[in-house]
Order: structure tokens, then C-alpha cells, then sequence
DNA sequence: GGTCAGCGTAAAGTTTGCGTAAAGACCGCA
DNA sequence: TGCGGTCTTTACGCAAACTTTACGCTGACC
């Protein structure tokens, strides 16, 4: 059974200590490598530069709020996440789980159950495999993980919601991203209606890739309707 | 976000008629729609031509070892699979996560935890299976999600309500769409007697396309009813 | 053969939506 | 506390899209 289970990457993010060398031995006896986070800032770094293919994660975190860490991570990588959490309350579950969370575990947790439940996620990594977490339209290239942008060999420099834009633009691949969706993810649910952020925004990310409206390079307008990346 | 969330075919394999209707409430309040299962061998049968989206399965089933239907349904499929227990016990869920099942929710069980791990399960759907959201007709190819309308190799450039009719008769593939849906669809329904605007604008979309209402290639008239696409 | 309903086209009038500029408010950081 | 960068807010020109009005055509029916 299970053939590509076995010897994963794992990143735990947990701050407490003691758990932390527990479930390090834990994983390790069942043939995986863990890589260790203390704070939530830490594991965002570890995900991106550790390429691990898992994430286990507790919700009660110093620093950030978990479900906070689960949207960072979904916005540039699918991959899969397990939140550990003290918190038995419902709610809680379900935010977390909609937040992008692939399962959640509530502590105390039984270890054998906890390793059957990775297994599960881990069994799916052969299928969805690999997405490349950097899109290229013809010279332009589009880092994810590291919010990086280029053009030809230029780099460009954007700010943090003129990158949202230009990722949510490049992670749906030449399909058309409408107003609504660009606002709720970048500005929040509040912000649907704010169309002339977009439209500034959309106005500066061309400005800098030097890309004309009239005959675009990289971003097309569908009037009425939204903006989608040349493909 | 989570557009493909919403309603899947969900297939109920339970042998305790309580509980799958109250399942199938929670179910249909959700937006999905439900098939139902009483025993083992049923359920596996549903599942073969029923093409669900999912599988509850209740591991508590008077015919058939609920593990074994679980084996039985990754022989051919990789179909997500929650499964549903009043066992606690690990071992149990450890047999039946690891015998192919995705999640694993022990009964008495919260329903807004478990309509989210469904979430969970089925907003993997859209990712792997690329709708294939272009229809074609003859030369003529109308791409939904790029909004994207081509013939031969010539983009064609619609405007946005031109567009939608296209992309509306096109869904229809080759059927005819009534003068009062078109409006209603594009236009809204406080304009269904505006019958002209329409006209117009399958002018507009007929003379892009090169077709004439004549002898038409793509584009026929239902005189006093409505059009359809040719196929 | 006349009339009329339904369709298609042309062209003018009006509104909507897009893009840009610029100034003010805000925020993190030194 | 001041500074630079970022985001928000306001305003306006312009072009495309949409609406409105008008008219010619065809075929059916009387």
C-alpha cells in the first residue's frame, strides 16, 4: 500500500518545545524528514525556501494568527496542511478548514491516527504533483513564492497589493478573473464595490511592466467583466 | 471563492433511514444533491452509475464490512471518500484511512464541521479536472472562461453583452434559446419585451462573425421563438 | 395585389465604463 | 517625530458600448 507515503519533507510549525521533539520523533520513525518552525513569520520562510512537502501546523501561535498563516501559504501553494489545535470548538474547525487547512486534529491526539491522516494527505502528492510556483507569460515570469516579478531579465518592483493583483491574475492561467473575485481576495469582502482601486491598481502594475491597454502585452481588460492575463 | 464547493452529487451509503434523512437535509440546504444507499452492495452500485462527486459511507453497514466497500470503490475510482463511524476506536480509523477513505468523522458528529470537510474534499475537484469550457462549432470555437471567441484561427472580438448571447447559445449547444431567456439572461429581466436590442445585437454578432442570416453558417433563426447555434 | 407582422440594418444620441492624474491620508520605519 | 512609500480618495477626458429611432425588406395571409 501507500508506496509514495513514505519519506516526505514535513514542516512543523509549533511553538511549543516539548511537542515539537515529540512529534519530531514521531515522523521520523515513520521514515520522515522534519523541518522545524517556532512562529508562524518562521514557518512562512521555511515553507517557501524548505520546500517541504507537508505542513503540519498549530493554530495557537505567538506571533500570527493560525488561519492567518493558512491563507498566506494557499495564496501561492496548494500544498497540503494539517492544523493541530488545542481548541475542540467547531467554529473553530471550520474556519480553519475553509481558511485552506486539509484537515485539522484536535490535541490530545492519538499518534497512530495523526500518522494515518498524513498518510492520506501525502498519498495525493503523486496525482495533483507539483505545481510549478512560478508562471511565465511570454517575458514576463511571475515568483509566488518569493513575490518576485520579472521582465526579460528586469526585475519589478511592485507593492504588496499591485503583486496580490498580478498573482491572482497569474494563478488562474489566462482565464478571465472577474472585478468581484479580485476585490474580495485582495481588498476584502467590504471592497467589492471599490472598482476604481482595481482600476488604479491594474493602472500602476501596467505602468511598471510597460504594458499599453490599447494593445496589451500581459494584462487584458474584459470590459464590464474584469482583467486576465495574455496567455 | 470556493466556487466548485457548491453543489456536488453526493452519494449517501447509510443503513440507519434517520440519519440519511437528516443528512440529506443538511445535504440539500447546503446546495447539494443527494443519492441514497441503504447497504454495501447498493451503495457500490450507486456509485458506479450514479457519477457522484463524493461518498458518505457509514462503516456500520449490515451486508458488507465498510472497509472492504471503501477497497472496492479505489479498485476503479479515486472519488473522495468521508467516512462515517460511532467506533472511536483508533485502530479503526487508521484501517479505514489507510484502506483509501479521505477523511474519517466519528458519529455523534457536529454538522457544520462536516459540511466543511466535505468543502474541503471537493474544492479539490475543480483543480485537477480542467473543465474543458470551450465549445465548438465547426470552425467557430467559444472559449467560456477566457471569453475568448475564434473562427479558424481569427480571434474575434465581441463586446460584453455580444459575448454573453454567444457564450448562452452556445451552452445551449444547438438547441434553440427563446427570445425571452436571451433577454432575461443578458439583458435582466426588466427588459424581456425589448425584443430589438436583441436583434441588434445578433446583427452586430452576425456581421463579426461573417454570417448571414440568409443562408447562415452559424447563427439560425427560430422566426418568432428565438435562435439557436448550428451543430 | 395590398397589408401587415416579423426580421434585419443603419445611424444618431446617450450612457457607461475605462484609464490617468494628482492630491490627501495612512502606515511602517528609522 | 519626521520621512518615504503605499494606499485611498476625488476628479475628469475619452472612447466604446449601449440605447433609441427610423426605415427597407420579405413572406404570409386575406
Amino acid at each position: 500500500m501507500t508506496p509514495n507515503a513514505a519519506s516526505a519533507r514535513i514542516l512543523l510549525i509549533e511553538d511549543e518545545a516539548p511537542i515539537r521533539r515529540f512529534l519530531k520523533i514521531a515522523l521520523g520513525s515513520a521514515g520522515h524528514e522534519t523541518l522545524e518552525a517556532g512562529s508562524g513569520r518562521e514557518g512562512l520562510e521555511r515553507a517557501v525556501i524548505g520546500n517541504p512537502d507537508l505542513i503540519i501546523l498549530d493554530l495557537g501561535l505567538p506571533d500570527m494568527d493560525g488561519k492567518a498563516v493558512v491563507r498566506e501559504i494557499r495564496s501561492w501553494s496548494s500544498l497540503p496542511i494539517l492544523v493541530l489545535s488545542v481548541r475542540d470548538g467547531e467554529a473553530e474547525k471550520i474556519a480553519a478548514l475553509d481558511a485552506g487547512a486539509d484537515d485539522y486534529v484536535t490535541k490530545p491526539f492519538a499518534t497512530g491516527e495523526l500518522l494515518a491522516r498524513l498518510r492520506v494527505l501525502l498519498r495525493k502528492r503523486g496525482d495533483s504533483e507539483a505545481q510549478p510556483s512560478t508562471v511565465q507569460v511570454g517575458p514576463l515570469s511571475v515568483d509566488l513564492a518569493r513575490r518576485l516579478v520579472t521582465v526579460g531579465d528586469q526585475e519589478i518592483k511592485l507593492t504588496r497589493k499591485e503583486f496580490d493583483i498580478l498573482a491572482l491574475l497569474a494563478r488562474h492561467g489566462g482565464r478571465l478573473v472577474s472585478h468581484r473575485q479580485i476585490l474580495t481576495e485582495v481588498w476584502g469582502p467590504a471592497h467589492v464595490d471599490d472598482l476604481h482601486y482595481l482600476r488604479i491598481a491594474i493602472g500602476h502594475i501596467r505602468n511598471k511592466l510597460d504594458d499599453d491597454p490599447a494593445s496589451p502585452r500581459f494584462i487584458v481588460t474584459e470590459p464590464g467583466v474584469g482583467y486576465r492575463l495574455l496567455s
